[in-house]
DNA sequence: TATGAATGAGTATTCATTCAT
DNA sequence: TATGAATGAATACTCATTCAT
């Protein structure tokens, strides 16, 4: 029994991950995931009906894990701003470790794939920036974030981290992981200004 | 007086902005651009080597337009923070206005460019970074700015500002610029966080 | 039993030798080529990478055909002169009934074809011209031959069949194909020249 | 006056020779030929209706100028045969130094050019078969030539000279252009075959 | 369920030719 | 007489998709 059949779903969805992120959605080749899944071209059509359904099927499911290990890993009672710091250090902990998705999210929601399926990775997406404005809006109420529009923040948030993470991978030497969460930590809980706590 | 050859060049230029923002790079089809500007095929070719190079062309005038537009609105003498809004309101305004750019800017960096070109587009991208990197630079050196990584915060600055633009090409109805702005001005200055300066 | 695999290929190969005698190499067009094999032009490029691949496979296919005729028919003990006699004979009868290889061969090694290609060509071409020196050799030993460079005398041979079958074929009524052997026979064994032997 | 009227055209069709023998018919560009001109394209249409027209009269000029030297060269009382070796040495001699011409004669003969221009370039060339002929018609009567079809012996004689000057200009190393008249004429005088007139 | 040979619509690019100047 | 910007017909090649096995 060599394979199980979710293995092979796994496997192609794996090569489909790795081949979008280097070549993006147009320049992927369906010969070539089928080579580097192992399987021949038409037992991809056997499986999704079209390159989009797999680009498709290939976002959902990287973002649905990206999403389930990050709730999995907030279910904290930890005080509101050290609890934000948790989401962001995690975010881009896991945004960094699945580099495939995230090159796909950052750069291949543009134009040129059939609407049905855009619309369904914007789905995934808009539910992303859901779950993070949930966040925040619990931080609002709770008092500690001001009455900023949640959702226009949690584009916000959603945008920083994405371009310093996009950053980051095409320079990794530059800074740590550390470094980003510490930078996009700040901006967010103080802002780029001198902090006037202390005084001045 | 039908039209000077900068005219001609001018309108070529124009005609592959609005294709290229409306269908991305590999979706546009050198036929429609040419239609578009009202020459032939043959024309686009003989004043561009190829569709990258077009392509490369047509974003690099437009990067260039949008820099030279915010300098020329900045040679002030405001206070720092009021000159941070006012360069922030200027970005998003002009990214807004021309929007065509911007939706190639934000979303068609991805895979599937000549590589020559590919760089070319790099370069213009990493002279707006400096460029707002220049001013955080200014903004640190006189005390105004705390002492965050000065690439890092602009990299976050334009990933900002780029999320809440494209969100805003997405969906306009949903807020105005001002509140963009607001909004970006907020975060930039003071964080998510409610301000603690009053004591609470 | 429509095709076996072979068969398909055959066609194919046997249409390109047809469209490349009849229209060159630059003429032929890869959509008669399919038409003509009655296969989509996409199965010529599923077997063949490229209209050169394409061309070279015609031509080294054709002229392999051609070599191994002669072998074939040569297998012969007959004296040194009635041998050469025979070559000559053979070579032309199978270059007239493979016209369509030997236009090809006589007209298009020309410029213009990929590089890689033209050596793959070139090479057969090599090989055909080193089977009629070893010929030329075998009758010098056995002092039949002149002692001539035999590589220019095999050059040489060939040119004239070459030149006599290509004018033939051009002008098929004027002379028959035994007029040819006649006349290359006669100016490989005596030349031109009157014979001296008559005594004059 | 930097130029004449007549030096122009001899621009012309001198870099139009190069460059057909470089390319071949079908690969050398217009733009290209202009440029070795050193004039604008526009002015090769002015001079030559068609790039097939250039082609004809840059052939037909190089044929002419070599038939002419033949002419000049031969007006001589030489016992015939050493007559026919003169012959020989002199269309080799100017084979050889009128290589662009030689190899755009030998290889472009071929299809897809204007069946005007192709009638128009066989013209001359079998104006050049004629003239062969005719010497060896004159060697005939004269009694030094067997009575083989003049015709196809005049053809047989350009198939040798064109191989062995293909091939010398291929490898140019190998052998002396005096080794190529001397085995054209060994063979045209006695063939291949060993001289039995020695008594062998 | 899985395969891979076959398909053919889709497109960037070339280049001889034209013509207003 | 000479120019060169503009043209557009012509064509090799790609690759998602299908389907007989």
């Amino acid at each position: 029994m060599p394979k199980t059949n979710a293995e092979k779903q796994e496997n192609i969805i794996k090569a489909a991950g790795i081949v979008f992120s280097q070549k993006g959605f147009h320049q992927a080749r369906m010969d070539e995931i089928a080579e580097a899944a192992g399987v021949a071209k038409g037992t991809l059509y056997y499986n999704y009906s079209s390159k989009s359904k797999l680009f498709a099927a290939t976002v959902t499911c990287g973002l649905n894990r990206i999403m389930a290990a990050i709730e999995a890993e907030l279910a904290s009672d930890l005080p509101f701003l050290d609890h934000l710091r948790a989401i962001v250090a995690t975010i881009i902990r896991l945004y960094i470790s699945n580099k495939e998705v995230t090159r796909i999210y950052a750069n291949e929601m543009s134009s040129g794939i059939e609407d049905e399926v855009r619309s369904e990775i914007k789905a995934v997406r808009e539910q992303f920036t859901a779950f993070v404005e949930a966040q925040l809006q619990t931080g609002q109420e709770k008092g500690y974030l001001a009455p900023l529009p949640s959702h226009l923040s949690a584009v916000a948030v959603i945008g920083i981290i994405d371009a310093l993470c996009s950053h980051h991978l095409e320079h990794p030497d530059l800074h740590s992981p550390d470094e980003l969460t510490d930078t996009v930590f700040t901006i967010l809980s103080s802002g780029l200004a001198r902090n006037r706590q202390a005084g001045e």
